[in-house]
DNA sequence: CGTGTATAAAACCAATCAGTTATACAACTA
DNA sequence: TAGTTGTATAACTGATTGGTTTTATACACG
């Protein structure tokens, strides 16, 4: 999994009117004017914000007339739930004390294959 | 789950430099210049980083005499894994077009939760 | 053909970011 | 006390971001 890629991706998300784009584009696809029309926010922005996520590869587009569909691409969002998955087992744990998790698994067997191990 | 802690989250994930850290405290604590040693930049620049995480909670601070420990907070972590989890389906059914799953679950009955609504 | 509509592109702006160097501070060490 | 180490802060810089308004492009319709 490229860190570009994942950079694109979290960049992206990291923005809660792309998210909100998400959100709605998970309902099925729909026009720049559809998608701008909630946000009290110019025509130019939302198209700007699509970028983005066309980047991240989070959004593709069709053609349809003057209109430009976009549709939900949800691929990236796999691979960074893929990379946070790695994290799993420290907020399962987050009860214990990572300190105290972590001796108890280095003493108890040698397979300690970490996040960002790849 | 605030949309600002997921703003701050994903942002900080948004870096190779910043996963990078993280990955290294995944192990245990590290001081700031344990966790700056790999790489090709000032301790300021890794301080700035550190401090981005820690505005998203994903590190705490300690005090060990001059020294500052940090380590993981995954708490945020697992805040963002549950916001992509609701579109695990969209991935999970990549294979088809996503018009043509929609349509299926539409038809077969009418409760369409999408992601986003919380 | 001209007009309206959907979108993109350009130019601009203020704010933030990501790095730098230099400096200050705090705590240990001799 | 002075020196050294670990970290933070400040001041600066160039690049990027997120928005604006204005203008251009592409298509459909009458």
């Amino acid at each position: 999994m490229d860190t570009d890629e994942l950079d694109a991706t979290f960049a992206a998300l990291a923005d809660p009117t792309r998210r909100a784009i998400l959100a709605r584009l998970a309902s099925g696809e729909a026009t720049v004017t559809e998608l701008a029309a909630p946000f009290a926010m110019s025509q130019p922005a939302i198209s700007k914000h699509l970028k983005v996520l066309e980047r991240a590869g989070l959004v593709s587009r069709g053609r349809d007339a003057q209109r430009r569909p976009c549709r939900l691409e949800a691929r990236p969002l796999r691979d960074a739930a893929g990379w946070l998955e790695d994290y799993r087992g420290y907020w399962e744990e987050s009860f214990q004390r990572l300190d105290t998790l972590l001796d108890e698994l280095k003493s108890a067997e040698g397979g300690d294959r970490r996040p960002g191990d790849h």
